[in-house]
DNA sequence: TTGACAGGCAAGTCGATGCTTGCCTAACGT
DNA sequence: ACGTTAGGCAAGCATCGACTTGCCTGTCAA
């Protein structure tokens, strides 16, 4: 099981969980291409693939197959333990 | 100005979060003690000294100076990006 | 004033990690 | 069948980050 506080450490990650909030279901190529015309970042397929699992050791990304295709999706749920290790102080108004 | 996910990427910074979500206004060798002691960590005063850094520059932590004292505190407030960023799927009962 | 205590600064070591490179497997279309 | 497309595996490199080591500054008490 990997670590969801180490998965958020890196920039790209981070920006990969924007995509994916933002569009769900996308196929590694399709976040690879759009991270690079939208976000302006420029890197290869392989190192998109290697944050990628690191998000899914973290269960903040999970994969569903089909055919030669494979979707990923964003799971929120394993950062409920940083609002729950450490209480948020309220907003003031 | 520090990043708050690299911040709490090291398990011993979280566990300084911790001790003083737990206990306020700590200085450098309180910290060290507790964490000895309750944590069964055993790192140096230096070790400690750079972590409490990083989360000072990531705005997780306070200092108030007293005399030859500097006491730490928790602050919550940068945890909110988080939340912001990625909207947490609600509980299900 | 001198020693003990709380903390700071900076260089060096070393393992972790992000990225590249090269090649491989599997599914689909024609 | 064959080429193309989507994705995977693994080794090598290079940088970053955690930790140590050694020494220095400032505060307080006797």
């Amino acid at each position: 099981m990997g670590d969801v506080f180490k998965a958020l450490a890196d920039p790209t990650r981070r920006t990969i969980l924007d995509e994916l909030a933002e569009r769900d279901a996308q196929t590694l190529f399709e976040i690879c291409a759009r991270l690079a015309t939208r976000h302006g970042l420029a890197s290869t397929r392989q190192a998109i693939s290697q944050h990628i699992a690191v998000l899914e050791a973290a269960g903040l990304v999970t994969t569903r197959r089909e055919g030669r295709y494979k979707f990923h999706h964003l799971d929120t749920t394993p950062l409920r333990e940083v609002t729950r290790r450490w209480p948020i102080t309220e907003e003031e108004e």
